[in-house]
DNA sequence: TTAGGGTTAGGG
DNA sequence: CCCTAACCCTAA
């Protein structure tokens, strides 16, 4: 508020109200083109320098250029401005600049992507790139500095240029222009040093520096800090403007300048002191220890340098001077107060700075006051965002106004200064051109002091100006201070209102909170007793479960209970029927009983009825005669049937011992076929050697004679061709044909030489063909020994033809002999099967037969027990029953042969057991057998009829040799006699050598082996023929020979009778 | 992706 | 012609 008060004064001249600073805005917009960008104009006259390049252009085509820039930001010009090379530059606006300004705030210096992607930014940004950002903020910072790109331009060519102009001119004056060399090597320094300590109170700036020197020291980085990081710790340690940046970086590049600071490499460290002090402090010290002894004062930094004594000081020393010494002196005073107004300069920017900062503020106040305006509008948070906003950026405006207030005065202050200095400077030089001066240096030095006067109020004038316009501005900011206040107080009112709100709502929320934890904990505490129940629901869901079971089991065991009744209650009603039949028998017993003893006396109850009937003695009960009779015979008739049974088991029992022996029989059978095959097969086998050996002789013998005759061929030939030769002489025409002939004799003996190794039927044919043609051919000419030799080949090979032929048969024969030992072995294992199945359905009919044994004693004793008289109906009934069942089946027929009690059985056996087809086959192979023992004893029969027949012709003999018939007679009877015998003979032969079994084994093997059989029984006959057979055989062929002999003898006696 | 140097359009 | 500011290129 002091500031406040302390600039009315100084705003006597300003800006009437209505012009608010924002009208200033356009103006500047017109004359640079960009707004918020130009610097203001009351820089402008400062660089009155030689080369000001300022931007004075007439703002004619700058809202032209303007708007087609808009347009081009807008991408509305894009399409139609394809041709340019590269990217057309788009100037960035305000908004633009303020968005990448606040985005370095919130993100710092170098995050571009960061900044670029910050939705906050890239709404407006979103036509730049971060190259683009990165450009941008170094020429902003550039600009920012104070020394522009342009400043350190002119220092550089300046640099260049003096030094050349030095070394042109030796003399020191170069009165024209303010471009001294020394004076440029020795104004920064001067001014640095001299300037801000001189009387002007730079809290801030000082505070900066020594902020920066603090963060420098502070970070104690090797090489240096960044300006980011510095920017960061004093952000960190003390509150920073939003514009905070701009200022440090503006700050950091006037440190450096000055020295104070050493730039590497993006790097600020702090300079050495002693270079720095020494720097600066030795031009002044060799500039005064040139020129005078001592001046400590001038050393001082603290205090003020020119004050009015020394100024006094400088000025006796002046007079003590040379005139050369007075003109250096002279120009360096000038050159001081060029320093001094540069100095001014600097801080004329510097409150131009300020300004612009205090215009940013207003355009933040402006927002502020449209948002407080329209802070009916409900929206809470906008108008707290612009609350916190402005009230930060409006306490940041506040202080730089301080700061640019102690500038103001500190200027006012210099100005005044200035002048005085140029009023005591102005005598002095006039006293000394008066003095010391010729007239000729005089007008020189006047005319230059003239000039120098000039320029000096010139610049007074100039720093007027500046001043007014800063007072006027002072003014404006003044107002717009007071604004910012009034606004600022509405602002903290509504902070007020805010941070009580603020402070409710946190109430609430603490209350909300404590609501929260309190549901939580109740929560908690509710999933607690939901788990107990869960757990509890879980056992009662164990025990449901078991209650079930139980049920269950219960409900079971109910259920068996109940069927245990119901049985019990069906038993007690039969119990009870029982009980009632009982009562009733018992009754008609008692009825019985009474009639019996003729007792008609009834006893009432029941109990004096049972107990008569068993006091009743056993004869009592006697059963009457006809009814044991009626058992007894029932008992006898079953006894009849077990005896027929064991009848036919017995029966059973023979046929098993039949099939056992013909098992025997049979294995010994086969045991003789074995044992012939085998013999058979040695005897093929030898056969088969003598063939081959017998072929191989022959096979030699051939080919001897082969060569016999090839051998007596050649001679032939060669006799032959000598017989040619000689008579070659007479018959030379005649001679050729036969010698042709003999050519073709040869061919053909070749052809037939090849056809018989070639060994076929056909050879014999072709060469009794062929042969006799060559011998009648060969014959007409060559000699008979040829024909010989070839008949005798010819003979020889029809031999070996026939003996191929031999052989062959042979080989058939043994091949066919083979097939026969395959079907034999073939037969008996068919016969051993048979063999098996027999002996397997004889322990069927035995295991049968036992069943039924059992079954029959049973109902023996059944009978016997229950000794019924419908019994033996239900058996009569039964075995007629199985009669019929016998008729239908195809047995009967069968049943026919066999006896009655077994064919009973087996029918009762076939009855019990099941009509199987294995059981019927065997039936019908025990029917065969039977029809072969039928055979056998027809056979017998037959041979019977022929012993009998025998006999009488014998008995027939021997009455008539004993009658003493006739020889003739006698005769007869023993032809008859043999003939009979003969017969009985073939029919021993035939019939008994085989025995039946055989026979009908041969006969269901089949025909085919008829033959075989009989070959093998007549081979066998010695070891095959049965006992009783054999000597049958015998007999018979004794009797034969007997009677033979008694013919004979007859005959004999006839004879000699008849002699 | 950024920092730094260089280039160039555009304006004075 | 010079300067500024935007743009471009390249190394790290």
């Amino acid at each position: 508020m002091s500031y406040y008060n302390q600039q009315p004064p100084l705003s006597s001249r300003s800006v009437p109200e209505g012009c608010i600073p924002s009208t200033r805005v356009p103006s500047a917009r017109v004359r640079t083109g960009y707004p918020q960008q130009g610097y203001p104009p009351q820089y402008a006259p400062q660089y009155a320098q030689p080369p000001p390049q300022q931007h004075q252009s007439s703002g004619g085509g700058g809202f032209v250029e303007g708007w087609t820039l808009v347009l081009v930001r807008l991408n509305l010009l894009r399409p139609f401005l394809p041709s340019l090379m590269g990217a057309p530059k788009q100037k960035w606006t305000p908004e633009e600049e303020a968005a990448l300004r606040a985005g370095i705030v919130k993100h710092g210096a170098g995050k571009w992507r960061t900044i670029l992607k910050d939705p906050e930014f890239s709404s407006v940004l979103y036509l730049r790139s971060n190259v683009d950002l990165k450009d941008k903020w170094r020429n902003m910072s550039v600009m920012a500095n104070g020394w522009g790109s342009r400043e350190k331009a002119r220092l550089a060519l300046k640099r260049m240029q003096p030094i050349s102009k030095q070394d042109e001119n030796s003399i020191a004056l170069s009165p024209v222009g303010q471009s001294d060399e020394e004076i440029v090597d020795v104004k920064p320094l001067a001014v640095s040093t001299g300037s801000p300590q001189i009387g002007v109170p730079k809290r801030s700036m000082i505070r900066l520096d020594n902020l920066i020197m603090e963060a420098i020291n502070g970070l104690k980085e090797p090489g240096g800090s960044n300006k980011t990081t510095i920017a960061t710790y004093i952000e960190e340690e003390y509150w920073a403007p939003p514009n905070f940046k701009r200022l440090l970086s503006a700050k950091l590049k006037f440190l450096t300048a000055s020295g104070k600071l050493i730039k590497m490499k993006r790097k600020y460290r702090i300079a050495p002191p002693s270079e720095l002090s020494g720097r600066r402090r030795k031009p002044s010290m060799l500039l005064m220890e040139g020129r005078q002894k001592t001046s400590p004062k001038i050393d001082k930094d603290d205090i003020n340098v020119l004050t009015k004594s020394q100024i006094d000081l400088e000025l006796a020393k002046m007079r003590s001077m040379t005139p050369q010494e007075a003109a250096i002196a002279a120009a360096q005073a000038v050159a001081e107060a060029e320093a001094a107004i540069a100095e001014a300069e600097e801080a004329a920017r510097e409150a131009e700075a300020a300004e612009a900062d205090a215009e940013a503020a207003q355009a933040f106040a402006e927002a502020a006051m449209k948002t407080l305006k329209g802070r009916n509008t409900p929206s809470m948070m906008r108008r707290r965002w612009v609350l916190v906003f402005v009230y930060s950026y409006s306490t940041y405006s506040f202080s730089d106004m301080d700061e640019w207030l102690s500038d103001n005065e500190s200027l006012i202050s210099r100005i005044q200064q200035l002048e005085r200095e140029r009023d005591a400077l102005h005598k002095d030089i006039e006293q000394l051109c008066m003095q010391q001066a010729g007239p000729s240096y005089l007008s020189v030095a006047t005319r230059m002091h003239f000039q120098r006067t000039a320029g000096l109020e010139q610049e007074i004038e100039n720093l007027k100006k500046q001043l007014a316009a800063c007072v006027i501005e002072n003014s404006n900011l003044q107002e717009e201070l007071s604004e910012a206040y009034r606004i600022k107080s509405q602002l903290a009112d509504l902070h007020a209102a805010e941070v009580s709100k603020c402070t409710e709502a946190e109430k609430q929320v603490k209350f909300f909170q404590g609501c929260v934890a309190a549901a939580f904990a109740e929560r908690d505490h509710s999933i607690m007793e939901a788990e107990k129940v869960k757990e509890k629901e879980e056992v009662m869901s164990q025990k449901l479960s078991n209650f079930q079971r139980r049920v269950e089991e219960l409900t079971y065991d109910f259920l068996g209970e109940k069927k245990l009744t119901d049985a019990l209650q069906f038993d007690l009603e039969e119990q009870n029927k029982q009980n009632e039949t009982l009562k009733k028998v018992i009754n008609k017993f008692y009825e019985i009983r009474q009639y019996s003893v003729n007792d008609m006396s009834e006893s009432g109850s029941w109990e004096d009825k049972c107990e008569c009937l068993l006091r009743d003695s056993n004869e009592m009960w006697d059963f009457n005669d006809q009814g044991e009779t009626s058992s007894s015979k029932y008992i006898s008739a079953l006894e009849e049937e077990v005896d027929a049974l064991k009848k036919s088991m017995d029966n059973l029992q023979n046929k098993l011992c039949v099939g056992l022996e013909i098992e025997n029989h049979l294995k010994k059978r086969v045991y003789d076929l074995e044992k012939k095959k085998t013999l058979s097969e040695e005897l093929i086998k030898k056969g088969i050697s003598g063939l081959h050996n017998y072929h191989s002789q022959h096979k030699d013998n051939i080919m001897n004679i082969l060569d016999e005759g090839y051998s007596h061929l050649t001679s032939i030939v060669n006799a032959v061709e000598e017989k040619i030769r000689q008579l070659n002489g007479s018959r030379e025409q005649s001679r050729k044909f036969p010698r042709r002939d003999v050519t073709l004799d040869e061919d053909d003996f070749r052809d037939v030489h090849i056809n018989m190794i070639a060994g076929s039927d056909l050879i014999n044919k072709g060469n009794g063909s062929r042969l006799p043609k060559s011998m009648a051919i060969a014959s007409g000419d060559s000699s008979e020994a040829l024909a010989q030799a070839l008949q005798e080949k010819v003979a020889t090979l029809l031999l070996l033809s026939q003996q191929d032929e031999r052989h062959l048969l042979e080989r058939n024969v043994t091949v066919s002999l083979q097939k026969k030992v395959e079907e034999l072995q073939r037969s008996l294992l068919q016969v051993t099967n048979e063999k098996v199945k027999s002996l397997m359905e004889l322990a069927q009919l035995k295991r049968q037969y036992q069943l039924l044994q059992e079954k029959t004693n049973h109902e023996i004793t059944q009978g016997k027990l229950l000794a019924e008289i419908g019994e033996k109906r239900i058996v009569q009934e039964r075995d007629g029953r199985l009669r019929n069942l016998m008729k239908k089946t195809y047995l009967k027929r069968w049943m026919g042969t066999v006896d009655s009690p077994g064919n009973e059985a087996e029918a009762h056996l076939n009855y019990e057991g099941n009509k199987s087809f294995s059981y019927r086959m065997d039936i019908a192979r025990m029917k065969i057998e039977n029809a072969t023992l039928k055979e056998s004893l027809e056979s017998m029969e037959h041979l019977t009829s022929a012993i009998c027949r025998l006999r009488l012709s014998l008995l027939k003999v021997q009455e008539s040799i004993t009658s003493g018939g006739t020889v003739t007679g006698a005769l007869e009877a023993l032809d008859d006699i043999v003939g009979e015998a003969k017969l009985m003979r073939t029919a021993f032969g035939i019939s008994l050598p085989i025995s039946w079994s055989a026979e009908a084994d041969a006969r269901l093997s089949g025909e085919s082996y008829d033959q075989e059989i009989t070959d093998v029984s007549r081979e066998s006959s010695s070891e095959k023929v049965d006992f009783v057979s054999a000597v049958g055989f015998e007999m018979v062929e004794i009797l034969i020979l007997a009677a033979q002999v008694l013919k004979d003898q007859i005959n004999t006696r006839d004879s000699i009778d008849g002699s």
